[in-house]
Formats: structure tokens, sequence, C-alpha cells
DNA sequence: ATAGATTTGTCCGTATGTATG
DNA sequence: GCATACATACGGACAAATCTA
């Protein structure tokens, strides 16, 4: 592993443990220099991690002080798989597959990104029980030249962990966007709610660490249990 | 204006007019050296910050690939007052201050921050209209011992320039949630909606440099046209 | 399949500027 | 004014990923 993703583990388990408690000081950039013998440009990076996690603030002229933001969830932020925010959070889940199937390209695909309008898209629709509740229903259109196919037991699982760990994808950032919208038919059946019902919509562009577009995903959550949280800086 | 941040808007403006284009490489960073005769650090600032914003993607061994995601908005993301964003986006738009008084700290601060009881603070209700309709209800809560009054000229423009440019503060960083929740009575009539119709709820806990807590918002939005945007990484 | 060139990532050391107390 | 701490900037070295010949 790399120096500054070392250190930053470690500071961060200090902070966690309580021994840079909430509102003091770090030790000085100078001071962790001597403390893990690495220059000041590595304490810096991990410095950079730390704040961009929300656990310290920084200032100049004074040192760096030890919020107690970050225990706050970042449930949405990120790209992250269902099942590694189920994992951090341990709530109990289960997943539910009730489609995949190959599609041809659907249009609003077609108007948003530059691809083929024959090519396929596999066609996931999966629910999601918190606590035996349904509370998400995600829809997943993975591109096929990408990914042939999903066999069921990795969309009963997590079809991240498949493309990382088998398929050795590398997937870099997404583009993310939510809103409230009516329910579908679909949606009244899972969440039990009615037409004139809204749901929280999170709509998500993937793509790979070279640029290909290769996936989009609609999460749709309850409005009543859907929270955001981050972070934002100046 | 320092080197990296002057690099920055060069690079975004060639970005933005096309003289970089859309999936094309930026030139190497031992070019870019060159050309704007500074050390390699300081252009891989540059080419951080352009990453942060959703400018380029960075692939080791490859180079750095101009992505067209920046055109994208974020009008929620990132701390920037309403009158920052109203400008970005060149809307119409007028503010109606419906209230502005001194009262005593609510019991839902006291119990997420640790302040004293007897402190004051100022409520701040503004309505935002666009287009002559009713889209955001603004509540600031505004701690006193900060901001000991806000004229009512300052309410009607931006109290951000009020705090930064007058009184000197430096804010620093804020933490969001937000959500969906029953509309209350004041945004039924605002909005003309009923009482189990829902809005969205943009709350935000204000920090300043030195990491004293100082203003408490709770923004509320129309259900149909709220929507938010960000560019999550891996 | 391999070797070499290119490009970004990590790390070091040093110097100077700027904000804080 | 002074000491301390973080911010910016420079230059050099090597590692890791990518592409090409």
């Amino acid at each position: 592993m790399k120096k500054f993703e070392r250190i930053y583990q470690d500071l961060e388990a200090k902070i966690k443990s309580g021994i840079y408690p909430t509102s003091t000081l770090l030790p000085s950039e100078n001071e962790l220099t001597k403390i893990y013998d690495v220059s000041r440009g590595t304490i810096r990076q991990s410095l950079d991690m730390l704040e961009k996690h929300g656990y310290i603030n920084k200032q100049q002229g004074k040192g760096n002080i030890v919020l107690n933001h970050a225990a706050y969830t970042f449930p949405i932020s990120g790209i992250k798989s269902y099942k590694e925010i189920a994992q951090e959070y341990q709530f109990s889940v289960e997943t539910k597959v009730i489609l995949n199937k190959r599609i041809k390209v659907p249009a609003f695909i077609l108007e948003v990104i530059d691809i083929d309008p024959d090519e396929e898209f596999i066609h996931l629709i999966r629910v999601r029980y918190i606590h035996d509740k349904v509370e998400i229903i995600d829809h997943d259109l993975i591109r096929a030249s990408v990914i042939p196919e999903i066999p069921d037991d990795v969309a009963n699982n997590s079809i991240y962990e498949y493309f990382e760990d088998d398929l050795g994808l590398t997937i870099s950032y997404a583009h993310k966007e939510f809103f409230a919208e009516k329910a579908t038919e679909l949606d009244q059946d899972y969440f039990e709610i009615n037409a004139d019902d809204f749901v929280i919509t999170v709509n998500s562009f993937v793509y790979l660490n070279d640029t290909t577009f290769f996936q989009f995903t609609a999460s749709r959550h309850r409005l009543e249990t859907f929270k955001f949280q981050e972070i934002a800086r100046r």
C-alpha cells in the first residue's frame, strides 16, 4: 500500500478511537513527518484525504482541527454498491431479481450518450428489502458490448464485485442526479403506494476508467425514508 | 492570484471554448510545464482542480482526457449563495423577506450543537420567486453572537456577501442533508399545494473557518422542480 | 511477447509566502 | 516583532500504467 494511504488509515483510526479527540489539533505537519518518518508532501496527501472525508478542518497558521462530522453517513454520495453500503451500516438486506433480459438500447440513453443505435443492453430490475420492507427498486441498464450477461447468482449478490473482481473492469466516475417523480405502476405495486404519490429517483450514468459509458442505474426510493448527506466546502 | 489558479482558469477557458475538445487528451504535464513555465507540481495542482470539477479524467500512462460533463449544473452541491447561483444561470429572481426577528435558540439546534441555551438567533424567512412563481422558501437561523442583526436591505440581497465582504467572516464548510417531508402551512400557502403534498428540504449546518457553528438553513423546494446533480468518483 | 518511450503517480528535500497567536 | 503552522512552488528521482514499434 502507498505510504500516504497507510498514514491516512492510521490517522483515521486514531481519530475514530478518540486518541485525537474532536475539536483538538492534530500534531503539526512537521511533527507528523517525524512520527511517520516521511516527507511533508506525503503527510499533506494524507491530511487532504482526511479533510475530503470530513475528519478535519485545515487552518493556515493554526493547525488541523479534528471534527466530529465524519460519523455522518454518505449513503448516496460517491460510487458505492448497495452491498458495500449494507455491509457498512449492517442492516439486514434481501435482494429479489424480478427482471434480467437483453433489450435494444433505450431511446433516452441514445439521446444523451453517443452510441450505436443497434447496441444491446441488459435490463436488470432488483427490489431491495430492508427489514422485510421494500425500500429501493433498482433498474440497471448495462451495456452488453462490455458485459455480455449477468448470471442470476451475480444479480442476487453484487454486480460491482463481479465487474471489478471477476471481469477486471475499473469503474471511474458517475454523473448522478436526483429528484422526485410520480410513482410508476411497478413502484405502486412494490412500495404499496398510490398513483399520485411520489418517489425519489437517483439516476447514475457510470463510466469506466477509459471514459467509456457502460451502465445506467435508476434507483427509486420511498419518499419517507430517503435521505442524503454530504459535507460541502466553500 | 496563485499560479495554479491562474493556470486552472486558463485551461478551463480553453476547454469551454473548444480549444481542447471533448474526448481528446490535454497536452502532457511535461508539455504544460513548458507552456506555462512552472514546475510539474504546480501543473498537477491545476489538473487536480479540473478533475474535481469534472472537466477531465486522469489516466496513468495515458493522459488527461477532456470530458463534456462540466457543463452540467451544480445548484445545491457546494456552498453557494442563492445570488451566486442566480447570477450563474441568469434566471430572473425576486426575493421577499417575510420574517426577520431575534429568537431564543431553537431546541433542535441545541440537540445537535453544543451551545449556551440562552443564546439568541436571528430568524429570517425569505421566499424566492423564479419567473414569478415561488420555487424556494429559505429559513435562516443565524447565531446572533456572531452576527447581531441583518439589515433588511441585506436580507433582500445576499447575506453571504454581507458576511464575507462587510463583516470579514470566512465561511468554511457545511454539513448538508436533504430529504422529502410533508408541507407545512407556510409551504402550502406559498407553493399553493395541499397538506398531504411533499416538499424537498435541504438542511445546512454552516461553519466558519475556526469551526464555530454560525448558521442553520432550511431550504424548502417544490417537488416537481427540485433537481440535484453531482459527479461522483470511485 | 518484448523492449523502449511516454505519461501519470508517488515521494523526497528545500525554499519562500501567508495566516495565526 | 517573533515563532509556529499551513500553503505554494521548485526540482529531481523512481514506480506504475499505457502505447507503440
